[in-house]
RNA sequence: UGGGGAAUGGUGUAAUGGCAGCACGACUGACUCUGGAUCAGUUAGUCUAGGUUCGAAUCCUAGUUCCCCAGCCA
């Protein structure tokens, strides 16, 4: 089976197409996700998801989750528990094909033994401090360890007293015999297990020597029948050694093919940096909404949807690239448009009295839920003589190109009436302005106006009186650079934005927001789209702004051009 | 002065010896009861130097730049 797609085939599926068509795995096309469960999933690893689990998919084939849990030290089963909720949450689904490595620890320790046998491997008792020295360096060849002769029954007796417990932790290690002056390090004598006396989330204390993740990676593919076992280009340098280990055991061999990982601008995504965001308090945990964690991201009001479209666009290569965040922005903007429901609300409130409107009087407006889905259907605003508009639509010396509210002029309140601005009202003190006096025109009810004029912008508002009280939070890249990786000095943390997040404790929103439930997500017209945080209680609702709408306005302004 | 990879508009990615295309961004304009959405248009690229060829992003030679590797991490 070969699968054309509507954008060309990358890299990785022509080399599948080819397999299939010379018949190299009998068309069958097997990958899988091997996650270390030392923390959450972000980003990039979305990418390496889609792919694994998009190709299986397209190919009819399979897709395995494996936990590559070979280091106790790090690994928790709270993360095991995360990742699956993750990857599920993007909408893929491994059936009941959820593998350790720790599932093969016996198997792989067998095969080890195999290798001793074969005289392939010794046990070694140099320190990680000699093994270093031992290794040479990148340009002069390694020596051979003083252990590396051992005879094949000395090596098994050690063996089998390491995987015994009779040795402290760092000791010793088994390690393979292959070339100390091979150019590629990997291949110089590399250890294949350590005594680590801990407890493993999954296999307890039964074990004491775990196999490094070398001698694991390829085998555990290689006992699963991975087809094709996708990975990043890191490891390049480590496939011979893989081969190694499976010519030398003469079991199933997959074909390794790397890929370059995910960058993305104004964002870090490695691990480490992630864990220090959390660590410093930069951010307020693994979930923030400005984490490029899929956790942090829910949160946020990405939808997997939005995540998967990404993914595809941005295509797979061996080039190192830093994708434009704002790709990210256009898919959720993309996706949000379809599905958000419309909504308004005022998160800078500016009181506005209609003073020709009947005191007490209130009016239910009609007013279209989503414009993109006709079956979203419709309901009812509240309006009324006191309302609350954005701070933002109001100048009292507009400039050329600001078409919103202004004293004397005249703009339509969505779905509700044409008001014109009167009357300024200023805090004597302060001089800011604080109320606007206006008049509306019965006529114009519903926002059409009969006589056919035309007002150039249409503002959104609530009720002062229905309106409900809300905590909003907007967010902004985490750093000022676009590379933060690069900054130099103290490294990334020294171009974190100290704007990330601003929190407005006090915005009102349209009444019938009263029962929305947290990660429910919404357009505030005009402003953007808003998710419904789980900090939200009956008395107040939180909301982040996932992203704003595009804001031509703003960038008019932001360029200078207001008055031109 | 080792080995393994990679270089195409600002960004990401196609073209596999035959018109350098698509998307994002930026910039125009049209339309609009969201300055949203939508639509139309403009902008801008083959790392360098040679060579092969009727024809080169693609093949060859030399160079340049960038990434990865000296964990008992993955």
């Amino acid at each position: 089976m070969s699968v054309k797609r509507s954008t060309r085939l990358d890299f990785i599926r022509e080399i599948i197409n080819e397999d299939n068509r010379t018949g190299k795995h009998g068309g069958r096309v097997h990958t899988r996700f091997p996650p270390e469960p030392n923390g959450y999933l972000h980003i990039g690893h979305a990418k390496s998801i889609c792919l694994n689990f998009g190709i299986a998919e397209e190919y009819g084939g399979l897709c395995n989750l494996r936990f590559d849990d070979t280091n106790p030290v790090k690994e928790e089963q709270e993360y095991i528990d995360a990742i699956k909720e993750d990857v599920h949450w993007l909408g893929f689904d491994w059936g009941d094909r959820e593998y350790y490595a720790s599932d093969y620890f016996e198997q792989l320790y067998q095969w080890a033994v195999q290798l001793v046998k074969k005289g392939k491997a010794y046990v070694c008792d140099l320190t990680p401090e000699q093994v270093r020295e031992y290794r040479g360096t990148l340009t002069e060849p390694g020596r051979e360890s003083p252990y590396r002769n051992r005879s094949v029954e000395e090596n098994l007796e050690l063996l089998e007293g390491m995987r015994a417990g009779r040795f402290p932790d760092g000791s010793r290690t088994l390690r393979a015999k292959i070339d100390m002056a091979h150019p590629n390090l990997n291949m110089r004598d590399p250890v294949m297990y350590r005594i680590l006396h801990a407890c493993h989330p999954r296999t307890g204390d039964r074990w004491c020597i775990y196999p490094t993740y070398d001698f694991a990676h390829g085998q555990c593919d290689s006992i699963e029948r991975i087809t094709h076992s996708i990975c990043t280009l890191e490891f390049e340098n480590h496939r011979p050694l893989y081969d190694w280990f499976l010519d030398q055991l003469g079991i199933f061999h997959p074909q390794q093919i790397e890929f370059a990982r995910l960058n993305l601008t104004y964002t870090v995504l490695s691990k480490r940096k992630l864990l220090r965001l959390v660590e410093e308090g930069h951010v307020r945990g693994w979930d923030d909404p400005r984490m490029p964690t899929l956790r942090g991201m829910r949160r946020r009001g990405y939808t997997p949807q939005a995540i998967r479209n990404f993914c595809e666009r941005i295509g797979v290569a061996k080039f190192n690239s830093t994708v434009d965040i704002d790709l990210l922005e256009h898919c959720l903007r993309e996706d949000l448009n379809r599905r958000a429901p419309r909504v308004m609300a005022v998160l800078r409130p500016l009181r506005v009295v209609i003073d020709n409107y009947p005191e007490g009087g209130v009016e239910q407006m009609e007013a279209i839920n989503n414009p993109e889905d006709p079956g979203a259907g419709t309901r009812k605003v509240p309006f009324s003589r006191v309302l609350y508009i954005e701070r933002d639509d109001f100048r009292e010396e507009p400039p050329k190109r600001f078409y919103r509210l202004a004293p004397g002029r005249e703009v339509r309140l969505r779905y509700a009436y044409f008001v014109t601005c009167r009357e300024v009202v200023k805090d004597e003190e302060t001089g800011e302005v604080v109320e606007l006096r206006c008049t509306y025109d019965p006529a114009t009810r519903g926002g059409a106006a009969p006589d056919g004029r035309k007002v150039k912008a249409t503002l959104h508002w609530v009720s002062a009186a229905h309106a409900l009280e809300a905590e909003v939070r907007l967010y902004d890249h985490l750093f000022t650079e676009p590379y933060p990786e690069d900054v130099g000095e103290g490294g990334f943390t020294d171009c974190l934005n100290p704007r990330s997040l601003e929190v407005i404790p006090r915005c009102w929103v349209e009444p019938s927001l009263a029962p929305a439930q947290p990660l429910e997500i919404y357009q505030f017209e005009r402003l953007g789209y808003f998710c419904v945080d789980p900090d939200s209680t009956c008395q107040k609702l939180v909301f982040n702004r996932t992203v704003t709408l595009k804001d031509r306005w703003a960038k008019i302004e932001k360029a200078g051009k207001a008055n031109v």
